[in-house]
DNA sequence: TACATAAGCGCTACATCATAACACCCATAC
DNA sequence: GTATGGGTGTTATGATGTAGCGCTTATGTA
């Protein structure tokens, strides 16, 4: 379960258990799973890669929501803060996260071509990093890992 | 914008004995290393940390040189391109590298604060991220890790 | 109930980051 | 010479992200 992005799966139910995890923690711990919200999330579920805020707006407008910047990135905001999407720094554009509610640290293969994005899973960051860390008093708190390559669909076609 | 260099070394021939292998580099391998692209370095160089292209511009047209944005990226895309320099995503910043001719994994270590760098060397990719592409067949051409957190002069600013 | 507080939302306007595209210069190569 | 290609200077524009205001709605309190 490493990985759902380049995989062919059931992807109907992929996006309506994560959708019902998501509502089930937000129950747990007083959050509130807005429509906005809700509905960005099924968005980014819907794709199983990176995608721009700008997208998601052009996603909510054809809905006839709202869809000034602010709406899009403050239910972003939401999601990424309580670990229900990363944001991939590299492509300025987020994702739903593929391990919801397990402590990891997010690493990401981006793929240069499509655009998609698997999630893998780094237990711990690099032993080196935190060695140098350790020595220079710096006190980490997020760590992320961006790859960026091929997929195996694009390789191919590249060579 | 206040200069936060490390006390702990000599900054001054930090700078200059970069300076002088990054041209040596550039003779050995047939690249120019025009006073554009030396002078953005030189600013890289210069702060221990991470510069935006527009605060790099400020600095030149205090030099009186030409100062709009091509100006800035262009240079830093020689820079990164040949590993001068990387590019900080989480901030849209650059610094200068401070491993070039190695190969090496960048990892940084971002100050939230103070937007101080600190690079350390992760040789090669951590194993469950190379183990999940060969799974997947993505074929990775570069990784590089962010991890954010406070550094030893901010921290206990924060407690 | 009445009221205070806080979170979320809709919006305008703006700030920040990055690139397309074209004209010009100049070195090297045929 | 003159074609080619890299580098530069410039204008204009595109892409990404935020500040802040007024409004509504949920929730706690008396
Ligand atoms: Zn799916
Ligand atoms: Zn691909
Ligand atoms: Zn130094
Ligand atoms: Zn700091």
């Amino acid at each position: 379960m490493a990985t759902v992005a380049f995989d062919t799966h059931d992807h109907a139910s992929c996006i309506s258990t994560a959708l019902s995890r998501a509502e089930a923690h937000c129950d747990q711990n007083g959050l509130k799973l807005t429509p906005a919200r809700r509905r960005v999330l099924e968005i980014l579920l819907h794709e199983h890669r990176a995608v721009g805020a700008y997208d998601i707006l052009e996603v909510l407008r054809q809905d006839g929501l709202a869809a000034q910047p602010p709406v899009a990135y403050r239910a972003l905001d939401f999601l990424v803060k309580h670990g229900f999407a990363h944001k991939i720094e590299r492509l300025s554009a987020f994702v739903a996260c593929a391990h919801p509610g397990e402590k990891h640290v997010p690493a990401f293969l981006i793929c240069e071509t499509c655009d998609h994005v698997a999630e893998a899973t780094v237990e711990v960051a690099p032993k080196s990093l935190c060695d140098t860390a350790k020595a220079i008093g710096f006190e980490i708190n997020r760590t992320v890992l961006e790859a960026t390559g091929l997929c195996a669909k694009c390789a191919p076609a590249k060579s």
